[in-house]
DNA sequence: GAATTGTGAGCGCTCACAATT
DNA sequence: GAATTGTGAGCGCTCACAATT
C-alpha cells in the first residue's frame, strides 16, 4: 500500500516535468479533449464523473493552458499593456504600482514599457506589445491620444491617462493640472509675496503647459512672476534653483511644476544657508512621498495616483469584458492642496524689498 | 494617374484595418505562404524578385506577425517576466527601469508583477507568467532560490537577483550586502560612537539579515548597539527614530538598514530639533538617490542596480539564445562607501557621557 | 427528444519534405 | 544536381456540428 502511494507520487512528478497538454489530461481522464476544454472553461454542462476525473487529471499532470493557443482563438491573451514617459522617479513608479495592484484584481498580467518621451521608443513598445495585449493604457503627456491612436494600426481598447485630446469620445482619465496650479497661485498670493520664480516642466508636455498657464493666468497684478524652464527632474530644480539665488531683488517664493524639481531647488536653497520657509518658499505638484517626507516638508497639489490607476483599470477592462460604459469615459479628477511647512511663513507686500 | 495613386492609398488604408495574415501577403505578393515566412525570418535564401514583392506586400497590409502562433511553435514568446517584491519605492523603481532599459536593448518586451512579499501572489505571478515569457529575472529576498524553483513547474531558465541559494550553479546576480554593512560598521567605529541604534529590514529578508549581521559582527567591543527591527519603509525609520530619541543615554548614530528607514530616522531627528550629524549621525543602505538630495545629504552604500539589472538581464539573454556562458553564472557585485553630511562629524568615546 | 459526449476543422504560423526550375 | 519554391502537417487549443446515450 504504502509503495503504491510512493509510485503514484514520483510518476506524478515525472509526469509534471514535461509540460502536458489537453490531450495528456484527456487521455488520462479518458474523455475526449472537447470535454477537457469544456471542464477547463465551464463552457457546457460535463457529468459529475468525467469532470472530477479531468480535475484529477490537471491536478495530477500539474496542466496549464499554453496561454498563445487560447489567444490564438479568442485573441485575449489577458494581459493589459501600460506605455508610460518613464517608469523610474516616485510618480511613474507609484502609478506602475497602482496599475499592478489593479491589474491583479483583474486577473490580467501587466507588460510595461517606458516610452522615455521618444516618438521612436513609443512606437517600439506600440508594435511589440501588438497581438500580445488585450488592452492599452496610455501616458503620453508629450503626444496627443489623436497622434497615439494614429500610430496603433490594429483595434485595441486604449485608455489614456494625463494625455491631451480634443476629440470627444475617447477613454481617458485626466486629473485637472490647470485648476491644480490654481490653487497654488491663490495660495501664493495669500501668503503676500510679490515676486515669484516658476520652474516649470518640459514645454512639449501639456500637463507641464497647463500647470504653467494654470498659474500665470492667476497670479494676481500684484504678483510678478519669472519664469524657468525645467524638465521635471531634481537637477533641473537644483539648477534653476542656484540660478533663482542670484537674482536680485531676490524671489520670495519657488513655485516648480512638480515635486520632484521643487526638491531639487529646495536642496540648493538649503545648501546655501537660505532658510526654506524663512527667507523663501517653495511649492511642488504631485503630492509624492518625497513632498510629505522632506525637511521642511513641502507644499504641493496632491494628485491621487493610486486612484487614477485605479480608474484606468477599471474603464479598460469594462470595455474587454464588452460591458456597456455605465460611468462616462472621461474622468477628470479634482486636486486637494496640501499646505505644508515650506510655505508656510506669510509675507508681507513690502517685505522682499528689504532683503 | 492621381486618382490611381489616391486608389491605392485608399486600399492601403482599407485593407490595413483588419489584421493581415502570412496568407494575405502571400496571396497580394503572389507567393506560398512558406515564401513569405522564409523572407520574414531569413530562413532561407529567397530570389531577389520575390523578396521584394514580399516585403512591398508586408508594408502595404501593414503585417505584423501574430506572437501567439509564433510561440505556439518555437515558442519563443519574446518577453521577459520580472517578479520583484514591489514596484514603488525608489530601489524597485530603478531597478524596473534598469531591466526595461536592458530588455529593450535586446529586443525583448517586459511582463512585470510585485509579489508583495507574498507567496501566494508570488505563485499567482508565476503562475501568469507560464508560457508568456520565454525567462524570469526574479528577485524574492524573503524566499530562496531553492524555494522559489520548487513552486515552478516548468523547465523556464530563471536569473535570481539578490535572493538567497545555497546550491551551486544557480544563475545569481547578488551585491555583497553583508560587506556593505561592514564598511558602513568601519566608518561608524572610526568616527569614535560608542553607542548605535541599528533598524534593521525584514527579519524574513535575507538581505535584511546579512545587512544586520554584517554590522554587529564588525563593530568593535568599544561600540554598543541596540537593535530595532524595522521593514525598511519611511515609516518604520520614523517610527524607530522616534523610539531611539527618547533613550538614555542616547546613542549619538542611527544605522539603518536601508535609506528609505533611514530617511526616515532622519526626519525624526530634524523635527524634533536634534541637528545631524551635530548631535546625532544617520546612515542608510541603497546608495539610492533620495539618500544624495536629502538635507543633509546621507551616507550610505551604493548598490549599482543599474548594473545589476543589465547584467541580469544578459545572463538570462544569453541563457536564451544559448551561447555558452563565459561568465560564471554567479556574479556578486562589491558596493561602495559613500559618505556625506549626515555622518561627517568627528565624536570622542566620552562625546556621548556628556549628552 | 433532451442531455451529454466526441469528431474534425481551423486560429496563424514554421518546418520537413517534395516538387519545381 | 544545386538553387529556389510550394505542399502539407502540426504546435495546443476552442468551437460548430454530429453522434451518442
Amino acid at each position: 500500500m504504502q509503495f503504491e502511494v510512493l509510485l503514484s507520487l514520483l510518476l506524478c512528478v515525472f509526469l509534471a516535468l514535461m509540460d502536458s497538454t489537453v490531450r495528456d489530461v484527456a487521455r488520462r481522464a479518458n474523455v475526449s479533449i472537447s470535454t477537457v476544454s469544456r471542464v477547463l472553461n465551464n463552457s457546457a454542462p460535463v457529468s459529475e464523473d468525467k469532470k472530477r476525473r479531468v480535475l484529477k487529471a490537471i491536478k495530477e499532470l500539474q496542466f496549464t493552458p499554453n496561454p498563445a493557443a487560447r489567444s490564438l482563438l479568442g485573441q485575449a491573451t489577458g494581459t493589459i499593456g501600460a506605455i508610460l514617459p518613464h517608469i523610474t522617479g516616485e510618480f511613474f513608479a507609484d502609478l506602475l504600482s497602482g496599475l499592478d495592484g489593479a491589474i491583479k484584481k483583474h486577473d490580467y498580467l501587466l507588460m510595461v514599457s517606458a516610452s522615455r518621451r521618444l516618438e521612436r521608443d513609443f512606437i517600439t513598445a506600440l508594435r511589440g506589445m501588438y497581438k500580445r495585449v488585450d488592452g492599452l493604457i496610455i501616458m503620453a503627456p508629450e503626444l496627443s491620444a489623436e497622434r497615439v491612436l494614429t500610430l496603433i494600426d490594429s483595434t485595441v481598447p486604449v485608455v489614456f491617462l494625463n494625455t491631451h485630446s480634443a476629440t470627444d469620445g475617447m477613454f481617458s482619465i485626466n486629473f485637472d493640472n490647470r485648476d491644480g496650479m490654481v490653487k497654488i497661485a491663490r495660495h501664493v498670493a495669500d501668503r503676500g509675496h510679490t515676486l515669484a520664480a516658476f520652474i516649470g516642466g518640459p514645454s512639449d508636455a501639456f500637463d507641464a503647459q497647463e500647470r504653467q498657464q494654470g498659474f500665470l493666468e492667476t497670479v494676481p497684478d500684484g504678483l510678478r512672476v519669472i519664469c524657468y524652464p525645467g524638465d521635471f527632474t531634481f537637477e533641473s530644480g537644483y539648477k534653476n534653483g542656484q540660478k533663482i539665488l542670484s537674482l536680485f531683488p531676490r524671489p520670495t517664493v519657488i513655485v516648480a511644476a512638480n515635486d520632484l524639481s521643487a526638491l531639487g531647488a529646495m536642496r540648493a536653497l538649503l545648501e546655501n544657508g537660505v532658510s526654506v520657509p524663512g527667507e523663501m518658499a517653495v511649492t511642488g505638484f504631485d503630492g509624492t512621498r518625497g513632498a510629505h517626507f522632506s525637511t521642511p516638508s513641502l507644499t504641493t497639489v496632491n494628485v491621487p495616483i493610486g486612484e487614477l490607476a485605479a480608474n484606468a483599470v477599471r474603464v479598460l477592462v469594462s470595455q474587454l469584458s464588452e460591458e456597456s460604459m455605465e460611468t462616462p469615459p472621461e474622468i477628470t479628477a479634482d486636486l486637494e492642496l496640501i499646505v505644508r511647512e515650506s510655505s508656510l511663513k506669510q509675507y508681507h507686500p513690502d517685505s522682499h524689498a528689504v532683503v
